[in-house]
RNA sequence: GGGCGGUUAGCUCAGCGGUAGAGCGCCUGCCUUACAAGCAGGAUGCCACAGGUUCAAAUCCUGUACUGCCCA
């Protein structure tokens, strides 16, 4: 037999994890194997940015899926979590750009080839900063299946989807306002829009008739627009303006003769209740521009700087140019009225500028028959199932109202968009005439050119890449090796669930939904399982920008990974919900995270507590498989943590598998501190030491049993610490032999533990709960005497039930040892002398008999106010009973419930009002 | 403007029809050979407000206030 290693009385997580964490992978123990037997449970990674380093959303986050992975894997399901990174477009190019700048060059100046080389640069170094930070989390995916999005199986999968969308119409090509981010200089989608209510200010303008009749006055946020102005509209009932229709007006500055429209459109309650037009530079402009034919005149360059269409003000910039231009209507006399005015401004998601929107030529998805395809899962099969299910509105709301999404940017970081114009054709310029050819491949593309053009056809590539999204948009099944039917394909696919926050909806779950729908005919998840956001101390959401975020390798060298994912995931209960972090800033600590190291502390010198006892056990003494305890050979104690025991691995898979992660990381943590450490350790405790009692073995037995069950249900929560003590366990010989399964080379390989019912025993639960106030009831009465801890004391339990009286008799022992009493009585009436203190439990008396002073004012009070309050709950009690609604209509059982209590709170009045009548 | 949350002990949060709970903090006593990162005991709440439903409301309904988020 190994001795029992010695163990250090405080677990240190800064060595043991790292351990750990190198053991699993090397051990390649959370590989997948698609020909291995199990129903398949796959989660993908949302895969974080590549440039970014780790933040206290993605180990939420991560802690949340590990939990549900790790708990799969032990209930025998064939596993596979898959990790990754996004190449994050539009960040990467802003920060290229930036340090570019900072050189006092333009990606422009240094060329597509190299900049893209500093692009893979910059992915490799910092890619790997995040990717070893996620190591440092202790999460159990498969290191061997880690994806990119930019790799090449995946930049197969974005063409061949690219292409295929193209060729069924739902890709095109057009010229359409988009929403122009000036800093980035690239369109974005609607989603990367941000509203933002800004104080500015309302222009009225004096637009002259041009019959010289008069004038009218308009109102305007932007004033430079007027320099594409193509109308003037009104709304087709505002009675003040019906003689205006379809009279002319004089453009100031610009002197161009525009129509006077009317348009349903126009709000005559917003200014004077008419409105200039600019078709290409306001959505609803556009709108109305369609309608009634307008010019689309662009006065903008893509830099925010107006163009030769603007006239006097071409080439400044776009706030300079409203500033001129104002100063010279004002003196002109065009400027009647300024207002001060607070309204939203779209602005940049990434870029942080106000967004323009832009008439450009870009590519779209059309959008409406694959989110129609999603709707139809989603109201058909209820699929995916969302968790918390109020989210599914969100989500459907978004794919009601989609309108077609803008996926190319112009950028040169990210998926080159597959299409290749034939500029030989449009004098070597690319147009919206330029006759294009989308296809997988150059090659490809121009055996297709040279069959319509021969073989003189002069190809250029789209210069501009795709939206990063609509590579995450096929990450699920991508990943897996789409468009290639692989083993992983076919076997993990669809994926069991989706673990993300409701800020992604509409950027990824439901563009992942559309084309997993139009391209696999399935939805890519079963379930959404939508956590909230980690919120700072002062609830404010954490961001770079605020400057605000907690480092959470920071908490993890002073806690402990476990102690912080433990922390993130029982605070997750209200699932959904935003999670607040406690935190101080000057001293980098987190009492909740310190309070979750401390737990990791209790299990860890519990499990000492139980290794140091097991010096001369036999192994196994109850004979059978696991759990084939016999009842006879067991004390009421052992039967009590084993209810206690098997009704947590009840509670614990039930609440895993409805998503109840909280609500499972609290309960164990009620089980392991409250009960096992608290009553049953010191329970048993003197039978283990005394050595009087031939009981020994069997509680050896139970405790090994008890401890290693605990390991295993716990072993999703705190994966480090929990393996390192199981380890510790098996390694110890006779253990091996007891538990056959302990061959495996981990416990994250184990089987989650299995509930034995027979064992769950509500009746013993309710006696021990009386067993455990009475003995309280002696610690309070022992405090109040101010009783040292070390000295024994004389007890005197009565009660009138005989049942009751039965359960103490049994736990005589636990009282006597739990209670440092050394001379117990127990009985129905016992004559006591006057000098006693009295508690009261349930209907049990508790005496304990004065050997010296005791302020006895004191106790008078105590019991006094005591009384009271059993007075007032038997008055209230009381009432209801004597309500006959009551008695006519409440639950039986609710009415008997308060029969008992009543009858209990007026024993607990007489003995009171008795010893306080002794006690003058 | 529309929608969705939240408001419970000093702090962070559970509870969601049967008369209030946990952790941390606080007070008291203990280094009791698993653990002072601990043990034992204790104090602390008009459950935001106002109506309603019900025998019974922190819990369900309606409204109000404050607060956060999403969409326009």
């Amino acid at each position: 037999m190994t001795p029992i290693p010695s163990l250090p009385s405080q677990y240190d997580p800064a060595t043991t994890e790292p351990r750990w964490q190198s053991y699993w992978e090397v051990h390649h123990l959370f590989q997948a194997d698609p020909n291995h037997p199990g129903q398949p449970y796959c989660i993908v990674i949302p895969p974080p940015n590549v440039t970014g380093s780790l933040h206290m959303g993605h180990a939420f986050e991560h802690a949340l899926i590990d939990v549900l992975i790790r708990y799969h894997r032990m209930l025998g399901r064939n596993v596979l979590w898959l990790p990754g990174t996004d190449h994050a477009s539009i960040a990467v190019s802003s920060l290229l750009d930036r340090e570019l700048k900072s050189m006092g060059k333009t990606r422009q100046d240094i060329g597509r080839t190299e900049y893209l080389q500093r692009a893979w640069q910059w992915k490799e170094e910092s890619g790997g900063t995040i990717v070893g930070q996620l190591r440092r989390l202790g999460l159990s995916v498969d290191w061997t299946r880690e994806r990119f999005t930019m790799d090449e199986g995946l930049t197969d999968a974005v063409r061949e989807a690219f292409v295929r969308l193209y060729h069924e119409g739902l890709i095109y090509r057009g010229n359409y306002l988009v929403n122009w981010c000036p800093a980035s200089q690239s369109a974005v989608s609607d989603v990367e829009v941000e509203m933002q209510e800004v104080n500015g200010h309302l222009w009225h303008f004096r637009y002259s008739l041009s019959d010289g009749t008069g004038y009218l006055v308009v109102a305007t946020t932007r004033p430079e627009t007027m320099l594409g102005d193509t109308a003037v509209a009104v709304h087709p009932n505002d009675s003040r303006y019906q003689q205006w229709i379809g009279k002319m007006v004089t453009l100031p500055i610009m002197g161009r003769q525009i129509p006077i429209i009317a348009d349903e459109l126009v709000d005559p309650e917003f200014g004077t209740g008419c409105v200039k037009i600019t078709p290409a530079h306001d959505p609803n402009d556009f709108e109305m521009g369609q309608r009634h034919n307008l010019p689309l005149i662009n006065i903008m360059h893509p830099d925010g700087s107006l163009n030769d269409n603007a006239g006097p003000f071409a080439g400044q910039d776009r706030f300079i140019a409203r500033k001129n231009l104002l100063s010279q209507l004002e003196s002109e006399g065009i400027l009647v009225k300024t207002e001060e005015y607070r309204h939203v401004v779209p602005h940049s998601d990434r870029g942080k500028v106000p967004i323009e929107p832009l008439l450009s030529t870009q590519w779209f998805v059309k959008i409406r028959p694959l989110a129609n395809r999603a709707l139809e899962f989603l109201d058909g099969q209820q699929s995916p199932l969302f968790i918390p299910e109020r989210w599914t509105k969100v989500y459907r709301d978004w794919l009601v109202n989609l309108r077609d999404w803008c996926i190319s940017r112009q950028l040169w970081w990210g998926h080159s968009i597959p299409a290749w114009y034939a500029v030989s054709e449009t004098n070597g310029n690319i147009t919206d005439e330029t006759p294009l050819f989308v296809a997988k491949s150059e090659t490809i593309a121009r055996q297709q050119a040279e069959s319509q053009f021969g073989s003189a056809v002069q190809l250029e590539a789209d210069p501009d890449v795709l939206d990063t999204w609509f590579s995450s948009a096929l990450w699920p099944f991508s990943t897996l090796g789409w468009p290639q039917q692989t083993p992983d394909l076919i076997r993990y696919y669809p994926t069991a669930t989706l673990v993300t926050g409701f800020d992604i909806i509409f950027f990824w779950v439901a563009r992942m939904t559309m084309m997993a729908g139009h391209f696999t005919g399935e939805m890519p998840f079963h379930a959404v399982y939508i956590h909230g956001l980690v919120r700072d101390e002062n609830n404010k959401k954490m961001s770079k920008s605020a400057g605000n975020g907690i480092d959470p390798l920071l908490l993890i060298r002073k806690y402990g990974t476990d102690a912080l994912r433990y922390t993130l995931v029982k605070e997750v209960a209200g699932a959904g919900q935003d999670i607040r972090l406690e935190y101080n800033r000057k001293t980098d600590e987190s009492t909740s995270v310190e309070a979750s190291r401390n737990f990791a502390n209790k299990l860890w010198n519990a499990s000492r507590f139980v290794l140091m006892n097991l010096n001369d056990y036999q192994g196994q003494k109850t004979k059978g498989s696991e759990g084939q305890w016999i009842k006879e050979e067991l004390e009421p104690g052992d039967r009590w943590i084993l209810s206690r025991y098997f009704r947590t691995v009840q509670q614990t898979r039930d609440q895993l598998d409805h998503y109840g992660l909280g609500e499972a990381a609290k309960g164990l943590y009620e089980f392991i501190w409250g009960d096992f450490c608290d009553w049953y350790i010191e329970l048993i405790k003197s039978q283990l030491q005394g050595g009087e009692t031939n009981r020994k073995p069997i509680i050896q037995e139970l405790l090994v049993y008890v401890l290693e069950g605990i390991l295993r249900l716990f072993h999703p929560f705190m994966p480090h610490i929990t393996e390192e003590i199981w380890q510790t366990l098996i390694h110890n010989q006779p253990l091996r032999s007891v538990h056959e399964s302990t061959v495996s080379p981990s416990l994250a390989l184990q089987t989650y533990p299995i509930p034995q019912t027979q064992w769950i025993d509500d009746d013993l639960e309710q006696q021990f709960r009386l067993l455990f106030g009475v003995i309280r009831t002696i610690r309070n009465l022992r405090a109040d005497a101010e009783i040292k801890p070390g000295v024994k004391c004389t007890v005197l339990l009565q009660s009138e039930n005989r049942m009751e009286l039965e359960l103490l008799r049994q736990c005589q022992s636990y009282i006597q040892d739990l209670g440092k009493v050394d001379n117990l009585t127990i009985d129905t009436q016992i004559i006591t002398p006057n000098q006693v203190m009295t508690g009261i439990f349930g209907t049990v008396e508790v005496r304990l008999p004065l050997a010296g002073l005791v302020d006895v004012s004191a106790l008078r009070e105590r019991l006094t106010k005591k009384l009271q309050k059993i007075e007032m709950e038997v008055q209230s009690l009381e009432k209801r009973l004597h309500n006959p609604q009551f008695i006519a209509k409440a639950d039986p059982d609710v009415v008997q419930g308060a029969r008992t209590a009543l009858a209990e709170a007026e024993i607990q009045a007489t003995i009171l009002r008795e010893r306080i009548i002794q006690s003058h």
